[in-house]
DNA sequence: CCTTGACCTTCCCACAATGGGAACCTTTAT
DNA sequence: ATAAAGGTTCCCATTGTGGGAAGGTCAAGG
């Protein structure tokens, strides 16, 4: 199987897993004597892998171990879950910081007319004009 | 004014400001007969402008664009709750998404014993080792 | 047999934003 | 005078992905 086919079964694209291999998540695959990649099905099972953890948010670094652990027969399932956990508490924080955003935007969107005139409380509150009232 | 002080004032790091300079988000301030660049307070306020629309998540491109309008007295402020709408729109559609992966992963570390031994429902998911009942 | 198109290879560049640091100059205070 | 603090430019690194050029390879069809 060429890089292509790979990419196509694992979702992860021809240029991706060059990269990845050029990172050391991957191992070089074998070679044709035309210096073509071949890869078999353990490998796109790996890439399918990394595919699935990116797809929860993990880091490359995060993957690394999750695959890692994921190849090691003695590792410890409380490794895995102490990361997951940790990454849980990572997408929490954002989560928080993109709501608190939005609520702040909503608010201005809210009591901004939109009309042609140029009064703009978004463009106001972002210039710290003392407004009238506090809110 | 040097960098420095205006980098304490608006909460902008001298870094960030000479970048902010170079892609022309900001115009280039007088120079001493040193080359020290002057500011004053009409640039901090500029800062600070900037610092906090990307304190609301906005892009260098739309803190640019929202820039343009704030100096712009002829301005829409349609224009302006359009972008901050439309940024709205893609906040949401980030916090949508981690909350999904939030989910995913808060069932698969509730599945996940987190002892010594390798069973763990959180790589067989990530490897799809199919379980013996759906979810 | 030879061309054409699809695929592969490596290598370099780009992005968004930010930080680190070197090498060097200026100002200020001791 | 000298040392410390802060300025200047320039280059590099990050994270993860994509684009594209220049060239090699393979399969199909005229």
């Amino acid at each position: 199987m060429n890089i292509g086919q790979a990419s196509g079964k694992s979702g992860v694209s021809a240029k991706m897993i060059r990269y990845y291999e050029q990172i050391g998540l991957i191992k070089p695959p074998l070679r044709t004597n035309s210096n073509y990649r071949r890869y078999g099905a353990d490998e796109v099972h790996v890439l399918r892998f990394i595919k699935r953890a990116r797809n929860l948010g993990f880091s490359l670094d995060e993957t690394s171990a999750l695959l890692s652990l994921w190849q090691d027969r003695s590792r410890a399932s409380a490794d895995v879950k102490e990361i997951a956990t940790a990454h849980i508490g990572e997408l929490e924080t954002k989560i928080t910081e993109l709501q608190g955003m939005v609520k702040t935007l909503k608010h201005l969107v809210h009591c901004c007319q939109g009309n042609d005139r140029p009064d703009c409380p978004i463009l106001d509150d972002l210039a710290e004009i003392p407004s009238s009232k506090g809110h």
